[in-house]
DNA sequence: ACTATAGTTTAGAATAGTTATAAATTAGCT
DNA sequence: AGCTAATTTATAACTATTCTAAACTATAGT
């Protein structure tokens, strides 16, 4: 449970100016044991709640694309309405249960090795990423 | 490569009254050997340059949906600000090149079969997509 | 063939997520 | 304290997509 002193840094260090609404960010996304995933809606409520201090969408915004591009976030590749963002930056692949919209992750240990047997010139791979959409069993 | 008395059979049996405007969106997209990707603004383009008729947008949306759930199309999870759709709907994966926007089919036996360790309880799985993410190699 | 009806197309409005703008504020230097 | 560049903000703009409701059309039954 990392204390606002330690985002403070921890934005310093990334080269991000660690403002009030940053740290504020970090602590909602950030304080808490367990990672998980979100959308910007989602995020904007959970800052409503844990405060008295409103942040501004475009704030909102512009703070998860800044954190994206610092890998303390990732986002996740499905097509949905809303883009999903994950806290969990380790490599790692996804559950969808489009009728819930909900993402469950699933550990890098969890699926065998993804062998790539094809190459294209002039290409290098840069993420594989696997998509599980599950459905209610019945 | 089809006529359109062809595709005037295909829609019939999936339940799809063969409108002109169907039947011409089955051309643009099927009347060729290779499979492709497209989005709608792709598709409305291709039908513009393909045919003096025009259809409104709304019915290329339409009709892309009508296609998707009777099978003709898949959707493609990745996210961007536009849909991608493929006219290949058999089981397979994609490399995304997302300086160009430029999707390529791996095909399934081209990747080692995909063996997911968890499941999740009340859920069966629907499908799994990997998406392989590339960028020029320097 | 004619008609009724349900399915389809259409233009345009509406919606929703996201990005751009440009003015006000703030962090971090000297 | 004062300067400057980075950041925040409200709001407008943008874009892909969906909705609406009126006009049109395929087709089944007569």
């Amino acid at each position: 449970m990392p204390s606002s002193i330690e985002y403070i840094e921890k934005l310093r260090k990334s080269g991000l100016r660690p403002t009030k609404q940053r740290i504020k960010i970090c602590e909602v996304l950030f304080n808490t044991d367990k990672t998980f995933h979100f959308t910007i809606s989602d995020l904007a409520k959970m800052i409503e709640i844990n405060t008295n201090q409103k942040i501004s969408l475009a704030t909102v915004y512009n703070t998860i694309h800044a954190f994206e591009k610092k890998d303390y976030l990732k986002e996740i590749a499905i097509n949905s309405s809303q883009t999903y963002f994950d806290t969990n930056t380790s490599n790692h692949h996804h559950f969808f249960d489009e009728k819930e919209k909900e993402l469950i992750d699933l550990e890098n240990d969890e699926v065998d090795p993804i062998k790539i047997k094809k190459t294209i010139p002039g290409k290098k791979i840069k993420s594989i990423e696997v998509l599980v959409k599950v459905d209610t069993d019945n």
